[in-house]
DNA sequence: CTGTCACCATACGCAAGCGTATTGACAGCG
DNA sequence: CGCTGTCAATACGCTTGCGTATGGTGACAG
């Protein structure tokens, strides 16, 4: 049997690795869903048969794994390292705000993959990654406020905030203000005033922040 | 071919309803999500065989129609009716938020609904559900807020904490408080002084919500 | 040139699940 | 009692998708 290339097929007659067919997953997970990655449609978009899957992983179950491994080292590990870069805790979340905001890609795929209800492994890389993100967050609500049990409480609501925003912009599209606009880059605003405490400082300027908020910067 | 009733099962020797296989359906979603909803199964889960199912229902696209519509019914309207019995606006904010943070069943099948990749008419379902609560919530919020635009801002943010609570509980499950907790009534009056704008009038204990929750109340 | 290996194509068998067709059971009514 | 309608059981055919087995091709080393 002759083994024709197709040379307009995305790896462009190189062969695939196995971080090719992960990101393939990914890509598949993140528009239609963790069930919907199948291993010989998988294979046909990227213009071999399954003959050449098999050949990279014992299973389909060794596929997924691949693209969770890929996924946690790509947008998570990624994240919080940009996060990390800026000098306080409350640019930091200002940062991590500013980048839930951004990628709807990114979105769809954490969403994908914490709704996925099988496998059971997806469970455990969500899990972990999403405990890595709010260890973050609540590392910097530590910097930022004395009582930890309050520091827990914006943690929780913050996070809270990150992982319903991905969800509200699906089910509330028109609700939700456009990217590059003036109503979104306000309500970008409003939850940096809201989602960073003031400093329990007294002499600090305690309602400032809310009183920016109602004035419509 | 006789037809064994079975005695033992759901429906305990009576005919199955529409609404009963829409019930079955509704706890599948949940349990283990929409494609997961298969005829058989749901109907070996009655006791009975799928003969009766295509009886009732032409395919399964309008069995997965009849328990979205029960859903609707069932859920929602239901939800925002106990909140509409609240006297006032901010009353029916904390009503709400004391309800989200209640049935983790619902929560469940909230998402996996939301989810959902197929079939499309789930969208529709979705989108259409969860405007009605955002809009609720949006025109409690312009009763309590002057400005328009902050009632929209504060509208999704706290409609963003909803979503939000029902994924993380299920993404940071060891780091969510247990439901009989003090440290969970704590989180859900930080939620509350958080979410519910102090008024603008300037006379107004403006600070205090803010100096109660750093107070641990 | 030959052999080896990485990568890939294809055929096959099996299972799950959908929808269709056919038949059966039973209650209610005239 | 016979008929009718509701509800349900079962057989069948088809599709999709997984995993296994087998064989092919091209690059490279010796």
């Amino acid at each position: 049997m002759a083994r024709k290339r197709n040379k307009s097929d995305l790896h462009a007659g190189r062969t695939l690795t196995i971080e090719d067919w992960a990101i393939a997953a990914l890509d598949e997970m993140a528009d239609r869903g963790v069930d919907a990655v199948a291993v010989e449609s998988l294979a046909r978009s990227l213009g071999v048969t399954k003959g050449s899957f098999y050949w990279h992983f014992a299973n389909r179950n060794e596929l997924i794994s691949a693209a969770l491994a890929e996924w946690e080292r790509r947008e998570t590990d990624a994240l919080l390292e940009r996060a990390a870069t800026e000098p306080d805790p409350a640019s930091r979340i200002r940062r991590l705000i500013g980048e839930v905001n951004a990628s709807r890609r990114a979105s769809r795929l954490y969403l994908a993959l914490s709704n996925a209800n099988k496998p059971t492994l997806v469970r455990n890389y969500v899990e972990r990654v999403a405990k890595r993100r709010f260890e973050f967050l609540h590392a910097c609500y530590l910097e930022l406020e004395h009582d930890p049990e309050s520091a827990h409480d914006w943690a929780l609501m913050t996070f809270s905030v990150f992982l319903g925003t991905l969800q509200a912009r699906h089910d509330i599209p028109d609700q939700w203000p456009a990217a590059d606009s003036r109503h979104f880059k306000r309500y970008v605003g409003f939850l940096i005033d809201s989602l960073i405490p003031v400093t329990t400082d007294i002499e600090e300027s305690y309602p400032l922040s809310r009183s920016a908020s109602a004035a419509t910067p």
